[in-house]
DNA sequence: TGTACATCAGTGAACGCGCGTTCACTGATGTAC
DNA sequence: TGTACATCAGTGAACGCGCGTTCACTGATGTAC
């Protein structure tokens, strides 16, 4: 009642900045950079005046910000729902890889993009990214902790980890959802990886920092 | 001399279709999007009459994909260069990484771009730079068998390792050329990484395929 | 409760500019005989 | 060796179109008193 400058009672974000910013992922889905999407284009794709578009953003790259910051909030929270209910039964490796992958397919346009503009965007765009990947991280380095793997490695290269498959999955998820036909392989493909990096890092934790070549250690070949 | 459609001797790239190819080099590598160039703009960076592009080009996607082939060919033959020298003295991990980023360091504009169009460009960009990697994972690959790395190991299993070395140090380089007082602490990171993977494959070679969660080998902990 | 005012999302017309593209041209190099 | 012709990279002027941006406007919602 006494809130000052905050009118239409709750509904924050206005329907046409919502449409813009759908209509510029949406866009931007089908290939095309973020940024170099025109704001009549936009202003066609979301059904609104071309000019609307300046009653909410300065320019493109402020959409482009808004964009990412609506798909990051849908991974985080995407990501919290998912886990709680495939992480309780199965194995670590594989479970981390598909509850990632069900965010994919559920998220098919945000996901594009966003792999996309991880090395295009903006600054601010780039980092919104990097934030969610890091998280994503952290939640599985700490999953294996509460499982128990690996007590006694430090937790700063158990991190290292995790963010490496991370990475791995991240950017090979284009390739996932274009070709529906390779999916079976593609995620064997990245299960065999996590599980590898896993084991390398149980084996290794200890000589992490010394300079001797691995191959000294096969000591199971 | 009876060869046909050969003309001014041997120099088959005309000068202002190469003035254009780097043109678009240098204007991608400021971070746009190859796709995204304007044929105007590429006259001026060249310096060359507006409609001199079509001398050479449908359009621009064409010249992108003659710019990504001059890459790879460039990193090829760089690659060659390099490796002859650098690789008969050091262990193979770090000498991978350093070889590698020699080339990185000496080419950091061609490199910007190939990064960021690996996921962005057309499918003949993409699966030429796909192509390149391929060949460094390869040679990756090769070279560690040649040292008597993990023998009994599948070579395919050894393979993606070669090709997940090479796309985490691929996707993370221009962070490496953004950030040069980062630098050391990023090459570590690689080693550690390609090391940890290294262990891991020699480890786990036989059991990649089973189901048993890693956790369970943990032997050396 | 009513009235007057403020705020703000969205509109429609209009501007000037740079863009992609076409055209007919020039001049240099290579080829035929 | 000379001459006539073909090829091709690069030029300069011109076109019409769509773009980004500005302006003054409308109409709905919220606020003051």
């Amino acid at each position: 009642m006494t809130v000052i400058g905050r009118k239409r009672g709750g509904a924050d974000v206005p329907q046409g900045k919502r449409r813009l910013i759908e209509a510029g992922l949406r866009l931007a889905a089908r290939g095309r950079a973020l940024s170099s999407l025109g704001l009549r284009e936009l202003g066609r794709e979301a059904a609104l005046n071309p000019n609307t578009f300046y009653r909410h953003f300065d320019d493109i790259d402020q959409l482009g910000v808004a964009a990412i910051e609506e798909v990051t909030a849908k991974l985080r929270m995407g990501l919290q729902q998912v886990r709680r209910g495939a992480l309780t039964h199965a194995d670590a490796t594989r479970g981390s890889a598909e509850y990632f992958l069900e965010f994919v397919r559920r998220n098919p346009e945000a996901f594009l993009v966003g792999a996309r503009e991880i090395h295009s965007g903006s600054p601010a765009i780039r980092s919104a990214l990097r934030r969610v990947m890091d998280e994503i991280a952290a939640e599985i380095t700490d999953d294996l902790r509460a499982r128990g793997f690996a007590p006694t490695t430090d937790r700063a290269l158990l991190l290292e980890v995790g963010t490496a498959i991370v990475d791995l999955m991240f950017h090979r998820s284009p390739e996932y959802l274009e070709h529906p036909s390779r999916r079976r392989a593609i995620v064997d493909r990245w299960v065999r990886l996590a599980r590898i990096l896993l084991i390398g890092v149980a084996n290794a934790g200890d000589t992490a920092d010394r300079d001797s070549p691995p191959k000294r250690r096969n000591s199971l070949e």
